[in-house]
DNA sequence: AATGAATGAGGCTTCATTCAT
DNA sequence: CATGAATGAAGCCTCATTCAT
């Protein structure tokens, strides 16, 4: 997040809210952090927060957004410059993916899974706009991963059903989040990461296990 | 749930409570239900409830235990008689799935995802037992998916590694309930099924499309 | 308040609250006592408050049923027996009516107004079931009053409208406790109870004047 | 109110913010109103409010006297011309507050009683000056009334204790306000009327049912 | 085996008020 | 003169839990 594109004082304070609320929605989940703690974790006061959100459902809605857009921006938009190469693409995606896992790790001893399905399985019966806000997320992730599959499929001179191909992709993508969360353990992303590119077409585990580039 | 397996008048209230339990934490989140709401869904008082359950979060672990219990013997051990042709198998499962879901959406009007999933996500970090519970539920699905993934290449007379394949028709399987939830969609189920079908060499949609049979 | 009434000991729980918000009501308004002080005087937890009441507008309600049957019950109900003096039944209720007033001075060094009065006028607006409810005692108090000027007429022989007589008696002993509580001054009461007297015919001011016979 | 009055801006805006006060106050109760909503009803910023006022309760005195210079100036003052027909004076007053209130029921649906007895009620323990500034307004309506009472006498040649009747009146007109309340009926007014021009000696009814003259 | 009653702690939300600009 | 932003305290209500019967 880029604080500064924030101009006015009250629009700064609100996204280092919406930051705080994201962080502990994703390792303790929306009911089990308080108002109280997400004040304390931004460094502000509580009716602070209820300047900025109606209620405790509004943050929970601005919160999905946030971690929508930053997925988008950083896991998808970032690693689609060299598309050229889709394989180097989607290895670059899950190895992103894996170094957050590898770093939460260390950071706090356990993995969270998908904070966006995470806060979309909790509150998805009792506030349908937060279903709905995953669901428009993964819609995007999802034609991400299909635009990969095309590619891949021009680059093999191959025939393929490039949208059926980008919603297994999803699905892997979704299950690699449960499944490192439940084993608590990073290495089930690189599974999903080469079961992905296998089914693109591009099997060689050499892809994603490169050396990685950064934060 | 067959009530008749629990002897004792005790025995029978506990199970009752825990399958009450089952359901408001599978729809609305562990805690996004009260132990209030539990006592009046079981029928029972609330102090009833203290009398089996040291806390609800002991309660939690009796529900997840339960629904793996339910899962593994509803789900996978009813559908393994016809290993011999594993690719019925694996439709017969994801078939099951799929009318629950359809059953879901009847009744709730919503869909739930997995209740296994749902409680390690969101109580995973704060009662780890919960997680490694769910995490040995999961590894039996795993080994009953490679069991299937290698049964499919023996029958294909195809060398693979049906370990890997285990893991990644698990994975889907997770990635089926998470974006039949996010979208509200049992289609997603089918999907999923038909990519795992494909995945072990049974690319035929006839196969899943089968008529169904019984409950 | 007969507490031997009420045979459960939550009915009995019920009464004692109900008893103790009636008096914080009345003496600092309904906004003006929070829960937690209402739970604090009837010396029970506050969670127990919310046991028998859904929440603190129901509070009032019982708040004003209870002063309503206290009131019919204990200021005119008890003063009717002599009827066969009507003026002397008048003056029986507005020396009860006075008698509070000083006791409330002595006690707490200032007076209340009406109880009931007060609450419609603070909750009328927003919680139309507490004015239907004071509207209800008032129509009871205006059916007593009209009775004693019907008695009063007959007694005197003289024709009188004792509905529109009633309706007035019911205005002035409005306006006792509203002109009392603002001046701050119990011989209000009195002025208005001379002035009732004197509208159903009997100007002696040494009716209400006579002494008075315990509380 | 009479804007023009205000010669600074900074007076207009003072008074700007009574007036809002007064209706919300006179509507939901002292209490029942925040002064956030007082700052949005009188288009201020909530700061600017503490500009003005001191805290709270002192908005709730300058509402106080508002009101009661407002009542004395508009009521009782602008109804003096005639007192050469104290009957009609009294009726005029009458008329007034009954008019008053058929505008209230039409425009907010409910009759919220007298304002200053109102705020005097719920305040007058917690805020003695509220009491006392109540007190002297209605010492100054007694005064009005006692001067009609006394008129009327002369006006028939009676001997009557005016002050007495001064108070009787005051008492009425209290009861009209409190009943016409809780019974949400603007007719009880008209009925006090009629009991107020009995009680000075003009029991003819079509005193006060004569024709209204303009806003 | 089961329950009605009670409770301390904590949750969400709003209040009156102040400060910096 | 006015305001957007911030806050500590308090308000209403619910929670998980226990006790006495």
């Amino acid at each position: 997040m880029n604080i500064a594109a924030f101009p006015t004082k009250g629009e700064r304070t609100r996204a280092h809210i919406v930051a705080a609320a994201s962080g502990l929605f994703w390792r303790h989940s929306f009911h089990g952090v308080s108002v109280d703690l997400v004040a304390e974790a931004a460094d502000v006061n509580k009716a602070t927060v209820y300047r900025y959100f109606a209620d405790k459902r509004d943050l929970a809605l601005a919160v999905i957004r946030y971690n929508g857009e930053m997925t988008i921006a950083e896991v998808f938009e970032a690693n689609f410059e060299n598309l050229a190469e889709p394989q180097d693409c989607l290895a670059a995606i899950y190895r992103m993916v894996y170094g957050a896992h590898l770093g939460m790790q260390q950071d706090t001893g356990d993995l969270h899974g998908c904070p966006i399905v995470g806060l979309a399985l909790e509150l998805g019966q009792d506030m349908p706009e937060i279903r709905e806000e995953a669901q428009r997320i993964f819609d995007q992730v999802e034609i991400y991963l299909s635009r990969i599959a095309a590619a891949a499929a021009a680059r093999l001179n191959r025939d393929a059903n490039a949208e059926s191909q980008g919603r297994t992709l999803t699905q892997l993508l979704h299950g690699a989040f449960a499944s490192a969360r439940v084993a608590s353990d990073p290495s089930r992303i690189l599974d999903a990461g080469h079961a992905s590119l296998e089914l693109i077409g591009f099997p060689e585990k050499s892809i994603l296990n490169k050396e990685q580039s950064g934060s």
